[in-house]
DNA sequence: CGTCAATTTATGGTATGACCATTAATAATT
DNA sequence: AATTATTAATGGTCATACCATAAATTGACG
């Protein structure tokens, strides 16, 4: 019988701060324009050497998601700031538009939520439920002011929830293309509080049918949720472009 | 007036140090495959640190051009191989199984194949038959010498088919440890003439379903490939998987 | 009192030097 | 001849000190 060996990790002590840090801000808890704790006392909290922080850092700087300002700090840039991330600029080239990426994240998360139905721990259905009542609150405070890094942390709660690597690391890795290309066009969706009323639906949908372990309702929840996001823009794009057509004079 | 002021090089070290290489690299003087000087000894050529040097190295290693093997060098990497190896790396770290490749690949394909039925043009379809030929001329021919390239070819063609750019993106990265990573264990579900049967069986019917425009069904037979061989990997040393996966499978 | 320059402070950038970890080549042992 | 220890080369980490820059604070001066 074939043994299954262990899988040992080696991991680099810059990569691991690496990875933490990149959770915080895909998690939201590192917002755009936060600064992050600076090298010295972070090096601190973590047990480690300056250099490594600084490795580790400077690896977020290359990929967009960090910021150097000398004597002032290191700051989490804004989605905006980093279009040149190479994935994103790929896919601009190639023509690819916002249905294009909801369409595989149709097939990618309607599986991924039946999975989350079967392997969440309790301690991950906790964390969706928090997710999805700072929605709530957020909406009920805020009104129309709700940020798509929540929107977002939800959906990688339940990537966490599959216990499956392969999908998690799909989900860190395609982060920028996934989400961030479209937050601004996010931002349109939730500018009519019925959207933000109908989308909370949809994730305690989602996630009522996790919580009760049902792969079936948690693939379709999941599925009317994306439908819903799919036709929202389908519809706001040739509203648009019917108002570009009825006012083709000046500005 | 206002003069066009120079574009001032408040550079830091780092950064003169890493446009030094980089140039290097695009000028061809280190070509894809050669090892670049050892830290100790740039730091000693370019009268800088150590610590200077390897920030630089690392910004290379980052954006791709560089590769790190400790204990041997560092050395420059082929334009080809920018893309690929970080995820396969990463996910070898993560302890990831077939089981969670296969996974994804169900969510990810199936939603593919509905797609495809949806779009495919008629030179779409003339590939996939190809390919599907292909696969059952060498079955009848070489008979259990099968290269599992021509298995991925076919879910490549499904994936053009597909007309979706993310999708397509998402399948190329995928393919180095999609497929490649795992050809030994596709040569023993190929092993055995029944496997190579079924497989072809399977790829008939999906695409069929895809021939004929129906996404449902392409869906379905995509499923039920994708699980015969999710199946025969869990517990290939059992010989009674095939009657396992003619029972009637829920998904 | 207010303005502007000097100082302080916080933070990232660089410099040394030592040691750890991994790998391939080499020597030693059987 | 094959296997096992040893060594050497190289990247990874650590610790400490100091430099460079930019904001906040202070203080002299009008």
């Amino acid at each position: 019988m074939k043994t299954v060996l262990k899988p040992i990790k080696p991991k680099r002590v810059s990569d691991q701060v690496f990875e933490q840090l990149r959770e915080l801000i895909y998690r939201g808890e590192l917002k755009p324009g936060d600064q992050v704790m600076p090298e010295r006392e972070l090096s601190l909290a973590l047990g480690v050497s300056r250099t490594t922080v600084r490795n580790a850092i400077n690896k977020l700087v290359v990929l967009g998601l960090l910021e150097h300002q000398q004597g002032q700090g290191t700051f989490v840039r804004s989605p905006e700031a980093r279009d040149r991330h190479p994935l994103a600029l790929a896919l601009e080239t190639e023509g690819a538009t916002l249905e294009d990426l909801l369409e595989v994240r149709m097939g990618l998360e309607c599986n991924a939520a039946a999975l989350a139905a079967r392997r969440a721990t309790e301690d991950d259905i906790e964390v969706l439920q928090q997710s999805l009542e700072k929605m709530e609150t957020a909406f009920r405070h805020k009104g129309n002011n709700i940020e798509p890094v929540v929107d977002a942390s939800f959906h990688m709660a339940i990537a966490h929830a599959t216990k499956n690597p392969v999908h998690i690391h799909l989900m860190k890795h395609f982060h920028d293309f996934l989400f961030i290309g479209i937050k601004e066009n996010l931002r349109l969706l939730y500018e009519d509080p019925r959207n933000i009323d109908a989308v909370v639906e949809q994730h305690r949908s989602i996630f009522q049918a996790i919580a009760r372990r049902d792969p079936d309702m948690a693939a379709s929840a999941m599925r009317l949720h994306i439908r819903f996001v799919m036709l929202f823009f389908r519809d706001h794009h040739s509203k648009a472009f019917l108002e570009k057509v009825r006012a083709p004079v000046a500005v």
